[in-house]
DNA sequence: TCTGGGGTCCTAGGACCC
DNA sequence: TCTGGGGTCCTAGGACCC
């Protein structure tokens, strides 16, 4: 059999994160809002058995909120950055092979376990449970998506009472019986949607496609998705993170963004928060696109979508370049009036391609006659660094902000700022 | 009437993930 | 009034080359 992968992966991370500093959220039913407070992307037990949907908007569900008295936070990144760092490195000392495959979750190679194998997930769980308060699920299989599945049946099946073991033949056949296939790693609703017309609802009847036909319906991807259900692994534990590709900022507008003034300091926003993510990875990039649109959502509204690439030449990680060129394409993306062209925007970002490490840059033939100073950015980031976010901007961006988003709910960075620090009362 | 064959590279768009 | 943000991979099709 292919070496066990075990899928580690944190309870309602977020709502978890919460209640590690505050006890009282225990037993009481807890959602987490994404930006802009615009809809629920984590919820607690007792949430979801009040109905609250993945991805259910906020404004929908004042009515729920107020009836049961659900506690309610924005999203605190900074937070949940800090906490799934703290659960890695519990992580680490169990195996010297694992993957951070998202921020509550992490792929861990457990071969050469052997008889301990269960045992050794099972202190894992433990530890991190110790060491951080957030409370997990482990699932174990021959491949990755095995063993997500396993993970599933661990979070759903209390009999399991948080491990599942799919290396098990008979558990194995028992769990795939009963997994819908939209449950899958994998299978999205367009996949589910053609896999049902066809009669195949799960996860055992997936399993028994044949190869060809797999691909026929979902190409190479689903090919290779059958193939791990078979316990033949297709993809790989990644220890060491691939150099990314791409790179994107953008926000929705807490209030519509009506003139070109407006649009234009939000973009100078998103465009220096990008270099500045560049310049913290040491990358710089070869593209940027600038694109705005109108709310998707209410399409009885005039409705305008727009978005312009273009090259950095040179590549760059300056917040003065990357400004400049996300201004340039919006204002060859915008139509009519300046000042009011009828349309209320309401979602803008600027999104980097071509990145390369920065000393691996190609030079120019002919560089600039006055190239940018890379001391200024380093003054620039160092200050911010230092007095905080957005101590220094540049001016492009406005003083009004007007399009900033709301995070009306969230809670203090209790491990990341010392202000926020929680107090002991003795 | 008859109009080559075989490549590469790039981009846009779809699908999926958390 | 109010519906997130940030990624990856794959394919098809066009442009271009000899």
């Amino acid at each position: 059999m292919a070496d066990p992968i075990a899928l580690i992966d944190c309870n309602n991370f977020y709502v978890s994160c919460e209640r590690v500093f505050d006890p009282r959220l225990a037993g009481v039913p807890v959602i987490v809002l994404s930006n802009n407070d615009g809809c629920a992307i984590a919820r607690s037990e007792e949430a979801k058995a009040l109905g609250i949907k993945m991805g259910a908007p906020a404004f929908k569900m004042r009515d729920v909120i107020e009836r049961h008295g659900i506690r309610v936070f924005s999203s605190n990144y900074t937070l949940y950055g800090d906490m799934s760092r703290r659960v890695v490195d519990t992580i680490g000392g169990f195996s010297p092979r694992f993957e951070v495959y998202s921020i509550d979750e992490t792929f861990v190679d457990l071969s050469g376990f052997g008889e301990r194998m269960i045992a050794q997930a099972s202190d894992m769980r433990q530890e991190v449970r110790e060491r951080t308060g957030i409370p997990t699920c482990v699932g174990i299989a021959a491949t990755k998506t095995l063993a997500k599945l396993a993970n599933f049946a661990a979070k759903k099946n209390p009999l399991f009472a948080g491990i599942c073991n799919l290396t098990d033949d008979a558990i194995r056949d028992y769990v795939l019986d009963r997994v819908p296939i939209g449950e899958i790693w994998g299978v999205g609703a367009a996949t589910e949607a053609k896999l049902q017309a066809q009669g195949i609802l799960w996860a055992s009847q997936l399993r028994a496609m044949p190869l060809p036909h797999a691909r026929k319906i979902g190409t190479v991807v689903l090919e290779r998705l059958v193939a791990e259900l078979r316990g033949v692994p297709c993809i790989g534990i990644e220890e060491v993170e691939p150099q990314r590709k791409g790179m994107a900022v953008t926000r929705s507008a807490g209030t519509p963004m009506t003139s070109f003034d407006e649009l234009s300091q939000a973009l100078s926003a998103h465009a220096s928060r990008a270099a500045e993510k560049l310049r913290s990875h040491g990358l710089v990039a070869g593209t940027i696109t600038a694109f705005f649109h109108t709310n998707r959502h209410k399409p009885e509204r005039p409705q305008h979508s727009a978005s312009r690439t273009t090259r950095l030449t040179p590549m760059s990680a300056d917040s003065f370049d990357l400004v400049e060129a996300a201004l340039r394409c919006a204002a060859r993306a915008w139509k009519g009036d300046r000042d009011h062209n009828g349309y209320a925007y309401t979602k803008a970002g600027v999104i980097l391609d071509d990145l390369v490490v920065a000393d691996k840059a190609p030079r120019l033939l002919f560089p600039p006659d006055r190239p940018r100073d890379a001391r200024l950015m380093g003054a620039l980031d160092a200050v911010n660094d230092r007095f905080g976010k957005k101590t220094l901007v540049l001016a492009s961006e406005g003083y009004k902000r007007s399009w900033a988003l709301r995070a009306d709910h969230r809670s203090p960075r209790y491990t990341t700022r010392l202000s926020d620090l929680p107090t002991v009362n003795i």
